[in-house]
DNA sequence: TGATAATATGAGTTGAGGCTCATATGAATA
DNA sequence: TATTCATATGAGCCTCAACTCATATTATCA
């Protein structure tokens, strides 16, 4: 029961599952999100990008570690600098046409970043309890 | 200097990142991903996903309220139940591009979902400190 | 209208993860 | 080889978010 695999065509099996959510874990991190589209299309030593976004060293490089362990940056030492690069770009493209599924399925990034809701159009009528 | 915006073309923008952390955020969630591709195309009231997840019904309700808020699926009611569906069937085209992206660029999915390493081949050779 | 079913909410707890500090490691250079 | 630069690591702190419990809300039906 827990596997909850749906035979629908176009849905994401258990395995996929397996695979998307630590890769979507490690980019829903905004700190991470900008690390990643710092590096862009282009190699950088850690120094440009703790430049770039102003965090602390120690940050970038926790944050770099956990891009590379998902699978999303590669390593290439070149002489004392270790650059960060996309291991491919594809990815851009793909983190693009989510940004614009997005901007055609969500009002405004305001109402995007802090929505309060309630389903079927409900009302917020709760009162303290004892 | 803090938003590390690069005018390299296929880059993201700051309004991009910010349009694009809290949906990623909210996949980034193994529950939520479960629940959001348990919906499938289907719309299903929470009894379903309830069942289908094996999750508390107050967990389910918290998690399809942030994929609600998240702009991911929406509310309808019938009769005494509420429906929840996928706002727009092409997310799990892009979620599948993207789990065919991880699958073409990750060795495996136990190398995806536990891997330790250090960049550059360097080995763990730490001492404790004093 | 009272009971029941379906779902949502608020408060509280707990664990994971982001951040920083101190320090280690490795390469280059004097 | 001593020093300096670039980067990584481990431990600890602290916040946030996932989860649970108790309860409120809404709809249906007897």
């Amino acid at each position: 029961m827990n596997n909850c695999t749906c035979p629908v065509p176009g849905t994401l099996e258990h395995d996929d599952q397996k695979r998307l959510f630590p890769a979507l874990r490690a980019l829903g991190e905004p700190n991470r999100l900008r690390i990643l589209c710092c590096l862009g299309l282009e190699c950088r030593p850690v120094t440009d990008v703790i430049e770039a976004t102003g965090l602390e060293q120690t940050n970038v490089s926790f944050h770099l570690r956990v891009l590379r362990e998902a699978g999303f940056v590669r390593t290439e030492r070149r002489g004392p600098f270790i650059y960060y690069c996309l291991v491919d770009s594809e990815l851009l493209r793909i983190l693009h046409d989510l940004k614009d599924w997005l901007s055609a399925h969500q009002p405004s990034v305001e109402r995007a970043v802090n929505q309060r809701s309630r389903p079927d159009g409900r009302k917020l009528t709760i009162g303290t309890r004892g």
